[in-house]
DNA sequence: TAATTCTTGACTAATTTACTCGGGAACATA
DNA sequence: TATGTTCCCGAGTAAATTAGTCAAGAATTA
């Protein structure tokens, strides 16, 4: 499991955009998004390119250019933030198949499936609205799963 | 955030002990553990050096020698095995202290907050008796979090 | 004494993280 | 059409971390 720099910036960095949304509706660049959460621009710009590349921004390029959010900010979830930009984030020691000891399941399996589930739903039920609003997630979990759960 | 090899080989290798003392009472080799678990018995030294430190297992030297649990196995909870051996659990950007948007609190703080919570309680709400037992989190959080939630 | 088992610390190759840099493409405006 | 703006993309890299190995030593039992 992985949960770095990167997904918390995405996070950030979306919350951010979520924000600005609100205030005006055109396109926000990435170097007042990186500029205002002390985020290093040029970072921000491949994990940008992941988000759009997910589905979840939407990019404008030239003046006035910037991203956006594609959906509305309650229908964006944070666990698709992670998923789209973190390289791994599920728990068991064998990706979820099952061969973790010589072969077979590893005695410990079981278990960090149900964690899985449980970060999974966590992250997936909660939008960057919620967030914004200090909501503790309201929103049904609708997608597909964040990790695969075997 | 980090969940690495080291803590799923320790909840793995702890659950061995387990098992087997419900077999025999007796101390179990660091190099059955390993066998048995397909974990590199060197690399195994050095986990089971840093529960026993935690108070987790206790050691015996010389033949008939080995390791064994402190407290019976629905006393320990995976939350406890975790932090003994992980460098890190927390997720916020900041280690909890706040600082994580030029010395103020970034506009994710509170989620990770949340979110070290909600894995907080699930390693904590776990003994090695109901991973075993398959058993969904039956003992109450008993102790110190896992996770200073800031 | 000899064999067994943990104890400790040093060491290391490979991987990953957290970035930077530079050139290019699309777009708006004048 | 020239110019500045902004995203797009891939390559490169220093530092940190991971996932181990190895060897010498101490305690214990037979």
């Amino acid at each position: 499991m992985n949960l770095t720099t990167k997904g918390k910036y995405a996070v950030t960095a979306a919350l951010d955009l979520a924000m600005q949304q609100t205030i005006a509706d055109g396109f926000t660049k990435i170097s007042d998004v990186a500029k205002r959460q002390d985020i290093p621009a040029s970072y921000l710009e491949q994990i940008f390119s992941r988000l759009r590349k997910a589905g979840i921004l939407h990019a404008a390029r030239g003046p006035n250019g910037g991203f956006k959010l594609s959906k509305q900010r309650d229908e964006v979830m944070i666990g698709e933030i992670i998923t789209a930009v973190e390289r791994n984030m599920d728990a068991t020691q064998c990706s979820g198949e099952g061969i973790c000891n010589s072969g077979t399941k590893c005695i410990a399996h079981n278990f960090w499936i149900d964690f899985n589930d449980n970060v999974n739903e966590f992250l997936m039920s909660r939008s960057l609205d919620d967030v914004i609003t200090n909501r503790r997630g309201s929103v049904e979990q609708t997608g597909q799963a964040l990790i695969a759960t075997g």
